[in-house]
DNA sequence: TCTCAATGGTTGAGAATCTCAATTGTCGAG
DNA sequence: CTCGACAATTGAGATTCTCAACCATTGAGA
């Protein structure tokens, strides 16, 4: 019932030793998240499994069409692309290259730090990803054949779960 | 296995059309599947940004995580791996060549067609299998961070949701 | 039986993605 | 002003990917 955020794992088994029962029934709500953790990661496999697909519709290579999904709020440094996409800076310059090539994204000079390139999109790349997102917002066929009811406890549910992840990119637009 | 992925849409607007309460129903039908899947995608998103530093856990690339993911049950043609990994059949070669290299997988020949090699997990590719598994049925903190009926909800939720995908990979072990 | 199109896997060319190490230009603290 | 830290780039090398061509085998039909 009160949902606090709870940093689980050595907290819990920590306080878990002080009472067989409260122990007992912390494993079991472990065991709980496991159960719904198995179905909810099949749904992920599939639906990374299509990524390539999806990203191809748009002529983009998966990595690009993340790229591009990050940059939709305000210009970026490059290293903060290279966080987002947890890979190496040096990545970052080929992969910006190519989508600058295409005329989808734009480096300019940070006035603050010149040693800083700020990433936009060009109108055609906030074009590409306005499309990119629509078609990404689609649900799949598992998720929308479920009943009106049960899509508003997933719904409520899931909004709950992903508040605590703090929410790094997914409100505007 | 052809165009499964956009079969919603069209239709549900076809069917709306008969009848003007209906199509309303329908219509906040799909708004609502929409608002469930934002905050699952959310989830994906982030899944499959860690995914790589999962793989390299096991010193694996995420390709190869997922091919040993898909090796689990009997022993495949290189074609069926090529299918589960939606990718060409020469990228597998090099991709099991590699497996191979590390003694995790062993191509066998088909008896009864000599054209075909099986795939089959070594001991040792079933020993890391088995960890990598392991450690993937972990849930993400979002998840057990949830309450015990939410768990239940969305553990009861999901797997509705997942049988409706035929459930190629997922069940045994 | 012989032929031949289809199939499973491999090879080679070429592009994109990735990491690591080294480099260049810039910033900021002492 | 100097020096360590930082942002981005470059270059080497490995992996992953697609496409086209290829080889061996299969199965079916003349």
């Amino acid at each position: 019932m009160k949902g606090m955020s709870r940093t689980q794992g050595d907290r819990v088994e920590a306080r878990a030793r002080k009472s067989g029962e409260a122990a007992e029934s912390l494993r079991a709500e472990e065991e709980l998240a496991r159960e719904a953790w198995a179905p909810l990661f099949e749904l992920i496999q599939e639906q990374m499994r299509q990524f390539p697909v999806l990203a191809a519709e748009f002529e983009l290579s998966p990595v690009q069409a993340h790229a591009l999904r990050m940059l939709g709020y305000e210009p970026q440094p490059m290293s903060a692309l290279a966080g987002h996409l947890s890979c190496d800076a040096s990545n970052v310059t080929g992969l910006v290259d190519r989508l600058e090539g295409r005329g989808l994204v734009e480096r300019r000079n940070a006035e603050h730090d010149r040693r800083v390139k700020l990433l936009c999109l060009t109108e055609a790349g906030q074009e590409v990803r306005r499309r990119l997102m629509e078609r990404m917002a689609e649900p799949p066929a598992a998720i929308s054949a479920l009943s009106s009811a049960e899509l508003r406890m997933l719904r409520d549910v899931m909004r709950r779960a992903v508040e605590k992840l703090g929410a790094p990119g997914g409100k505007p637009d």
